[in-house]
DNA sequence: AAGTCATGTAAACCTTACCTGACTTA
C-alpha cells in the first residue's frame, strides 16, 4: 500500500533494520525487471534511508578501513551511492535470510556475514521503480508529511479531488489518503459552517452521521463555480494533507508494516470512506476510483469517459461505463444523474474523444450495456454498496487472513 | 476461461500501457 506513508515507514525500516550492519558484495537484480543494473559493488559498506513523498532514497555508505576509503580492486575508491526508489502500486522492502528470496524480489542487498541476510525491493507489478545515483524527481512537490507546502493557484486550477493525485502539489497523497482527506474535509466545512450559527462552537458534538447515510457537502452552496478557486479553502486542505498521513505512520507501523503485511486491521478500522462499504465511487478521468459519502459535489472529478481498463480480449461492444456513474445506485439513474448533471453539475463528462465517439457509433458503450453490467445491492451491506465494493473489501480481507 | 479490480505514473494522451494476483462471473 505505497502511499507517502507506507513510503516514510519503508525508509524508517531499512534504515532500522540495516543499522550496523555491514553489506558487501554487487547490488543483485531480476532478470525480468526492466529498470536498470545497480553499478555499485563494496567491500563492505552501509545502508540508510530516508523518504520524500512518495519516493524513498537509499544510501550506500562504503565504510572506511583506519580512516582510509576501501579500494576497489581497481584501485579505484568505492563511492557512496543514493538510489531512489518508487513503489508503484505494490513496492516494499524485506530483510530477510539470504537463502529466503521472496517472491517478486527485483533488487537484493546482501550482508557479509554468516550466514547470509539481504534487503530486498519487492514489487509484485514492477510498476515500481529505482534511479542509481538518482536524486528526489525534481518535477514533485514538497513531501506532505515533512515539508512546508505552499500551493499555487494552478493547484485549483482543476477540481481539488484530481489536483489531490498530482504529486507536482500533492507529493505522498495516494488514491486512499484522497478519500480519506476528503471525507473529513467535507466535515470540516460542516463544522465551520455550523460553527458560524451557533455561538458556543467548542460544546458541539461531532459532526458524523450515522454509517451509510448520505450526506451531502455542506460547503455546496459556498462554491459551486466549476472549480474551486477559493484560496480560503486550501489551509484545510493542506493541513488535512499532512494530518492524515502522520495519522497512518503514527500508527505505529500497524497501518502498513513490511515486517507485518498480515495485520491491515488497524489501518482498515482507520478508514473512514475508502473502500468503506457506504460509500460510494466515481472514476476520475485517469480512471482511478474515488471514493466519497453521498453527493459529491464541489469535490466530484470529471468522469471517464472511457475507463482505464480497456483490457485484452475485451469483447467487442461490451460496456464499461457503468464504473463511471455513482455505484450504488440504479444505473439509469446513475448514468442520468451523470449525463444530465441534474443534482451535481461538478459530476460531468470530458467531450467525449475520437475512439469513444466511434465505440460509439459500434455499438459498444450502448446503454443496454450498463443496464446488463448493473448489480443489485446484496443483504447485509449497507445502502450504496456495489459488488465492486464487496468484491475489495473481501479482497483485503482474504489477503489478511491467508497471509496470517 | 474470461472479466474486473487494485495504494502509480510515464508517455503522449486528454488515454493507454505497463504488470501480477485475487476474486467473481458465466
Amino acid at each position: 500500500m505505497p502511499e507517502g506513508p507506507e513510503l516514510h515507514l519503508a525508509s524508517r525500516f531499512v534504515s532500522r533494520v540495516c543499522a550496523g550492519v555491514v553489506f558487501s558484495g554487487p547490488v543483485e537484480k531480476s532478470e525480468v525487471s526492466k529498470n536498470s543494473e545497480v553499478p555499485f559493488t563494496c567491500d563492505a559498506y552501509y545502508i540508510t534511508a530516508t523518504s520524500r513523498g512518495k519516493e524513498v532514497r537509499l544510501t550506500l555508505t562504503p565504510i572506511e578501513e583506519e580512516g582510509e576509503p576501501q579500494a576497489r580492486p581497481a584501485g579505484k575508491a568505492c563511492q557512496p551511492m543514493d538510489i531512489v526508489f518508487r513503489f508503484g502500486m505494490s513496492g516494499f522492502f524485506r530483510f530477510t535470510a539470504g537463502s529466503e528470496m521472496p517472491k517478486h524480489t527485483h533488487l537484493r542487498f546482501y550482508t557479509n556475514e554468516t550466514p547470509q541476510r539481504a534487503l530486498s525491493f519487492v514489487d509484485v507489478r514492477r510498476f515500481g521503480s529505482w534511479e542509481p545515483n538518482g536524486d528526489w524527481q525534481t518535477d514533485r512537490g514538497p513531501c506532505v508529511m515533512f515539508e512546508a507546502n505552499v500551493l499555487s493557484d494552478r493547484a485549483f486550477d482543476k477540481p481539488i479531488c484530481e489536483a489531490m493525485l498530482n504529486q507536482k502539489y500533492f507529493n505522498g497523497i495516494g488514491n486512499y489518503l484522497r478519500a480519506e482527506i476528503l471525507y473529513r474535509y467535507a466535515f470540516m466545512k460542516a463544522r465551520t459552517v455550523l460553527d458560524g450559527l451557533l455561538p458556543k462552537k467548542r460544546e458541539l458534538p461531532e459532526v458524523k452521521p450515522e454509517q451509510g447515510q448520505c450526506q451531502p457537502h455542506q460547503d455546496s452552496e459556498m462554491s459551486l463555480s466549476k472549480k474551486i478557486k477559493v484560496k480560503m479553502e486550501s489551509p484545510d486542505i493542506l493541513d488535512l494533507c499532512h494530518s492524515m498521513p502522520m495519522e497512518v505512520i503514527n500508527m505505529g507501523g500497524k497501518g502498513y508494516d513490511p515486517e507485518k503485511p498480515d495485520d491491515y486491521s488497524t489501518f482498515q478500522a482507520w478508514l473512514q470512506c475508502y473502500c468503506v462499504p457506504g460509500m460510494k465511487s466515481l472514476r476520475d478521468h485517469n480512471g482511478r476510483t474515488i471514493w466519497f459519502q453521498g453527493d459529491p459535489g464541489p469535490l466530484a472529478p470529471k468522469v471517464s469517459k472511457s475507463p482505464k481498463a480497456k483490457r485484452k480480449g475485451k469483447k467487442k461492444g461490451e460496456d464499461q461505463t457503468d464504473k463511471q456513474g455513482v455505484k450504488g445506485e440504479p444505473p439509469a439513474k446513475g448514468i442520468k444523474k451523470e449525463k444530465e448533471g441534474a443534482q451535481n453539475k461538478r459530476v460531468k463528462s470530458h467531450s467525449e474523444s475520437k475512439k469513444t465517439k466511434e465505440n460509439k457509433r459500434k455499438g459498444s458503450r450502448s446503454s443496454e450495456g450498463r443496464k446488463k453490467q448493473s448489480k443489485p445491492e446484496r443483504k447485509g451491506d449497507a445502502p450504496g454498496t456495489t459488488v465492486v465494493k464487496r468484491q475489495r473489501r473481501r479482497s483485503m480481507r482474504t489477503k489478511s487472513e491467508k497471509d496470517s
